[in-house]
DNA sequence: AAGATATGTCAATATGGCTGACGTAAATTT
DNA sequence: AAATTTACGTCAGCCATATTGACATATCTT
């Protein structure tokens, strides 16, 4: 099994040695952040798969359940996507129970989500095993190794962002978890 | 534009608090971890829509252009996706004069892929806005907590994965199960 | 010669994005 | 009060990327 030549990959190949100076590219933290989050994914998708829901449910009933209240046009500007993608994945989730929507007391258009109790312990069982996962990655670091790591995630985000669930996560996030 | 309840959701409201504990969720790192990807495959988004390819073309030019000479096999076990699905993109790719192919030496079926200097190109450009992110992210850290971001991204990978190229990056380390 | 392996390909299907257009209720502005 | 804007829903269709199953071909292994 010696067909591919990795140690040529290792040792970096082809490089545009053109200018003096190539700004070393980070393929270390490229490469672990893509392995990295395909995993943490992959926990989630197990359960996904048994729940006949995909990656989109689970966003979106996270986000419900994380900020009770949350309007249709705070979870477009979270997720990205239009409000017809979005649309056909909550009126599963409305169908099913996951989730209920109230009509804003103050502005009667506003439609505010909530997760119920079966789309909580949905949610609950994902976030259990990342946390898991996360648990084991964190074992052995000192308070301040985790402190930093924390800090290098929020540093990797878009502060300019104007998402207003987002400025929430940036503004608390350098304290440890709740509960 | 006080109609969401974000404090009560930093807070969090429904959660079975009372008892001894449910052990804690890393609602912070979930979410960190979702927002710096989201923001990380950002960038290569913007570079993607230029070429008129999508995230999938990213993923088998990055790899093949890290680890030339890698086989269809491989890119499989990497990308965890079916030959059908990588069959589509790498024809284009190949097609488009991104990636070059060629037969092994020792085992004439297999398909050797390399990228082009027009495939290089692209990944590196992506992997400079990347990486700028990443140093950005990083600027302010010391040597032992960059050291420890790292070991951290290594320590939320699943280590017990067959895949060749996983274990290059890994280090070639063991095949120790998660404990 | 027989079987296993590496790869390619056809056909059908699902998910989850997208755009554009239109509708309705409720708030806001004029 | 009327007009406009906003928040949301929906219909219709398109695209990218994933899936499974079946089958073809060349090549290596036994």
């Amino acid at each position: 099994m010696a067909d591919v030549n990795f140690d040529t990959a290792v040792t970096r190949s082809i490089e545009p040695a053109a200018e003096r100076g190539p700004a070393p590219l980070r393929w270390d933290i490229i490469e672990l952040l893509f392995f990295a989050y395909r995993d943490f994914v992959g926990d989630a998708d197990q359960v996904l798969d048994q729940f006949g829901f995909g990656r989109a449910h689970h966003r979106v009933v996270h986000f419900v359940h994380r900020y009770p209240g949350l309007k249709v046009a705070d979870l477009l500007d979270v997720l990205r996507i239009t409000k017809q993608s979005l649309g056909r994945v909550l009126k599963q989730l409305l169908d099913e129970g996951y989730i209920v929507q109230k009509s804003g007391e103050m502005d009667r258009r506003q439609r505010l989500l909530f997760a119920t109790a079966k789309g909580e312990a949905l949610v609950a069982q994902m976030a259990g095993l990342q946390t898991a996962r996360i648990e084991r990655a964190l074992r052995d670091f000192a308070p301040g190794e985790t402190a930093a790591i924390s800090r290098f995630l929020s540093g990797m985000i878009d502060h300019d962002d104007p998402d207003k669930v987002l400025q929430v996560i940036l503004g608390t996030a350098n304290g440890t978890s709740e509960t």
